[in-house]
DNA sequence: CACTAAACGAGACGGTACGTCGAGTCTTGGA
DNA sequence: TCCAAGACTCGACGTACCGTCTCGTTTAGTG
């Protein structure tokens, strides 16, 4: 809508295939590189794109690796439909262990990680990602309550975050791994914490 | 034993009061700023030290910040001795999401941020911090178990995870607070995970 | 010619507010110190100019001071007209002689001596200042010849070294002052040699 | 004599060893890099040396390439006898050529070059090589002068630096070969400028 | 024959400068 | 007005040597 509307501009619009260049280029680097490693200079280079060109509109190469990232992984990992609470969710967890395990982890994680130092990338994160996420996951577990399956008094934040927050634990710290035993284990026993006494 | 006899070296030894010295400067300046920002340049400037000092007893800031980190924040957070298991993990989880709360958590989301593009930083704060108090809260949970509050069950990895995770988690990702509330909400109802059916 | 149709280039041109001050704070620099003790560090600094720029169009200090010699000095003691050739070499010799005692002396005998590590230094040194000297000074040899003053077999090149070499020895070697009783022997003595017997 | 009654000295005496190890090792260095990038580091490194043994020595690295020097080409290129004076100079005016067209001229250009910024190697250069052959061949003028064949009226000095002056003119700035013909034609017609009217 | 005391190797120290890289900005000409 | 190209200032990188400074270890005399 607002796009539409936009208001006329003077002068030589954006140019389109510049910005599918540096997003293209910043994926292609991402790919053999930390996100740490890559400069900017680099990603002007690849996509043969002058570096004010980038500059012009990102203001970070965090917050450019965020939206190569959303123009390249956004659906993902849906909850299973005509299902109990217990095992839409359960079924939800194991395969976002599953997908954390791989190359989509190792960019997560390294952007939450450049969000330590850049609080607009980690709010972009949560935004973007996280939040449709999250609200979700909290949906299934009203429908759980309502269905008696889980405790009415849980604060619903707190047991996403009980959910998921050994999932992220293992992904930055990798202390131990993101593995089939974990994928099942977790649901079976963090679930515990929801259900009705 | 071996230490004892430890072999002796030709040359001037190693100054004990520059590396005190640069450890005290990365430490003071961590106060101020990023771990990223944070340059070694800067650090032989504060310290007085020469960088080749530097680069001669650490292979990266990131070690460096975790060897300061080491020698300022060790004993922290401990179990409480003669209570139930239940009560003891309760209460050091409380101490633990106050303590990540301030400084120690920003330093702490720091290193593990800066170890996701240099796993040895990993390493080294897993084996100097968490696999210690994994430890002992992996002894806690078996001393409840024995005691008959917990499920005999438990894959005791996994329960700690089920924990400590979600305070990791909003430490990295900041979507909610590390208050109070969620320092009492949050035992009470992780611990149902773990207990008897 | 070929320089009018020079080849049109993309970019930002070449600042040459950038290349006189850096020529300058060289010329400046070494009225106070050896072309040893020059360090680039300090041209950038003094010049308020960045390292890389000195980097990018210049390969070494030497030829650095080579340019900023060139700049400050070309125009230097021609011979006079309207004389015989041996008047003409004596008077020429004579202010060479005067030239080669004071700053003068100084920069040609320390690029001279860096040359002797840096042969593109050398070169520089002979196409841009020598060759031009020598042509004149075997210009004057030949109309001596000409005119019935000097031997016909001479060797000219040969000529020059012997008139000239001794400046440069006392210069380099300083064993004797460049004085002016030196100023008016040498030519008087040596150019015995190019007499016709 | 001053040697003999040199004053008792308590301590470990200097290790002739290690003299000669580090002579040794500049004078290979020397063959391989230029006198300008021979690093105190390197000679200590080679000749298995601490570097305070070389400082306790010597004060620069030129005054070290001297003794290197000394220690490795003093006797040379000395004047013949029974020859007129006109023949004997010829005569070692050629071989001087000669030697400074191999490695020996490329270490004395080198020396004096470093010379240039150190006052003292300059001095030492002279004292330890250059005053004695300039006496020598002073002497040798004065025989001529004796014997009817050179100029009375002659500066020895300046006759020197003419002679001789030509040849570190050509080792220096290399404008042209120090070659066979050379070392023919310079004193055939240097020596002109000596002769008797 | 132990005792001195300087010289020795090794190598860490505080520094300075190196030459390179990337940051973010600026200045052209062309689209 | 945007864009590519590329030069600009700035600051940090990690390295090489500088000359100095401890160390523990020789190695002659001397007492």
């Amino acid at each position: 809508m607002s796009k539409t509307i936009a208001k006329r501009k003077a002068g030589r619009p954006r140019s389109q295939a510049s910005r599918a260049s540096i997003l293209n280029a910043v994926w292609e680097l991402l790919k053999t590189q930390t996100l740490k490693d890559l400069s900017i200079e680099a990603i002007a280079r690849e996509s043969k794109v002058g570096k004010a060109t980038i500059y012009r509109w990102w203001s970070s190469k965090e917050s450019l690796a965020m939206d190569a990232f959303v123009e390249h992984v956004l659906p993902l990992t849906p909850f299973p439909e005509n299902l109990s609470a217990y095992e839409a969710i359960s079924m939800q967890m194991a395969s976002l262990v599953n997908a954390f395990s791989g190359d989509y982890g190792s960019i997560v994680s390294q952007s939450i990680a450049a969000g330590q130092s850049e609080p607009d990338v980690l709010e972009s994160y949560r935004e973007r990602f996280l939040d449709e996420r999250r609200t979700a996951a909290k949906a299934i577990i009203e429908k759980g309550i309502e269905e008696g399956e889980f405790d009415p008094d849980i604060d619903l934040e707190l047991a996403v975050d009980i959910l998921y927050g050994p999932i992220y634990f293992r992904l930055f710290v990798a202390h131990l791994p993101l593995d089939k035993q974990f994928a099942k284990g977790l649901p079976q026993r963090a679930l515990k914490a929801l259900l009705k006494d």
